[in-house]
DNA sequence: CAGTTTAGTTTACGGCGTAAACGGTAAACA
DNA sequence: TGTTTACCGTTTACGCCGTAAACTAAACTG
């Protein structure tokens, strides 16, 4: 995590520098196919393995890590996607943005695993809390922000939620960026919940394969279920723009 | 898999026995925290590593096995708790046994994530085929039938369906009792497609821990999930009970 | 300059999946 | 019945894995 103002000292540097090859050759490695392990990083790099343990405490936290920066990497490209259309057309660029996450998690599947379906323990704050840090999970909450703010679709007051999730929305655990929503507007991050569960549903069925692999290469499921969350958002009136542009990214499926 | 009319020699029912003995211990190990290993399987079983390939060609295949045999035991806990419901009531076992599912994937995260988000590659045709067979899929197929026989909720009529989709309900790779569905009700596939996506989604993000853990145990997002859905099966009018049904099993929660 | 902190090494341990060669015993067959 | 065959298990071995401990050399600090 940076530090404010970071002094930079050589050392620093090279440290910083070291992360981010631990980083590269791991990305390359999942890449390659092969497993992401502390020896086969460290042997990437021309080290020895214990050499890794004056970076990660153990192998969870450099998979942590490499899920982070995976995340983070990933979440630029959908962005960068995204952008094709103008920063006040937030449901133009949700589309693309959920269109181009999925198209990440067939591509690479044992990425999408890493970084979604590592299991979390219930215990474990350290990790739960680097959660809420998730790159992705802050650029989605953020669109959907905008989108609220152009289309005002309802969402729930805070006395309508159940007295614990009205917790969780106040203090969210979750990556949300959520400062600059005011108290009483929370609510909208129980949509948010739902629509990501929903999202994050059939993503995981298509990329783990528990699925028809028809269906996939249709894109049928995934079309529907983010076609079901138009109303809800308040972009009904928007169906046809928006089928349009989610129909141009599915045709673009990534390299086969 | 069973043959018609097993001879039952004696070495095959040493064989089988010795198969059992396989599930046994590997559910053992798994309930204990420990993780599943052959050697830790042989081991418990007073044999060496090796002496396993007698019975699964490799790792994965011991995998596979054990996963069958845990969504087979689990999903006729669920049956047995929805079978407090009459068989002529679908719909209220249905909302039994998804909230035992989501009981059971909170319970055992490490025997869901087996079961159920233990990824198949693209051309691994063999497990894809085993996964077809997953008993929880055909039990809840086969509700689900059972409901629409009742209400005769809508469902797609093929010529709606994508082509490739159409191709997918007609001859289904995915684990469905549908065979005694008529070809021209096979739309019926595709309703159950997206229901068992919306829940997977729910499960698997409360199971990994890649949510609020005051959501899950407020049990609102899964409860909000499952309610979304009485609609499209017909159930509007039976919602106050289909709820109260839902809410008697979420205040049940599992051993913690 | 001396003293300390840091980044790397070597060595070692126990666990993993799995390949190969081999032995004993139970079933199958002449 | 006696011989052959098939099967079930062993031992040994290899190369991975994460990680602990002791040690060295270089870089920073005062």
């Amino acid at each position: 995590m940076p530090h404010l103002r970071a002094p930079t000292t050589r050392r620093e540097r090279q440290r910083e520098a070291t992360y981010d090859e631990i980083v590269e050759v791991s990305a390359r490695l999942l890449a390659e196919g092969a497993d992401l392990s502390l020896r086969a990083v460290a042997a990437g790099m021309g080290m020895t393995a214990p050499a890794l343990y004056r970076y990660v405490a153990n192998y969870q936290q450099l998979v942590d890590l490499v899920a982070f920066e995976l995340d983070k990497a990933a979440t630029a490209e959908w962005a960068e996607a995204a952008s094709r259309f103008p920063e006040d057309d937030p449901a133009a660029r949700l589309a693309v943005a959920c269109a181009r996450f999925r198209q990440w998690a067939l591509a690479k599947p044992r990425e999408f695993a890493l970084v979604f379906a590592n299991p979390i323990a219930e215990g474990d704050s350290d990790r739960r809390e680097l959660l809420t840090l998730s790159t992705s999970g802050h650029y989605f909450t953020d669109l959907l922000w905008q989108i609220w703010e152009i289309y005002q679709f309802p969402f729930p007051s805070l006395d309508e939620l159940d007295p614990v999730v009205r917790e969780a929305v106040l203090d969210p655990l979750i990556p949300a960026k959520a400062e600059h929503i005011p108290t009483e507007d929370r609510g909208l991050l129980w949509v948010y919940m739902r629509a990501w569960s929903a999202l994050y549903g059939v993503v995981t069925l298509e990329s783990t394969g528990h699925c028809d692999p028809r269906v996939i290469e249709s894109g049928q499921l995934f079309r529907a279920t983010l076609l079901d969350w138009l109303e809800p958002l308040g972009l009904q009136h928007e169906r046809p723009r928006i089928v349009r542009i989610l129909d141009e990214e599915l045709a673009v499926p990534g390299p086969s």
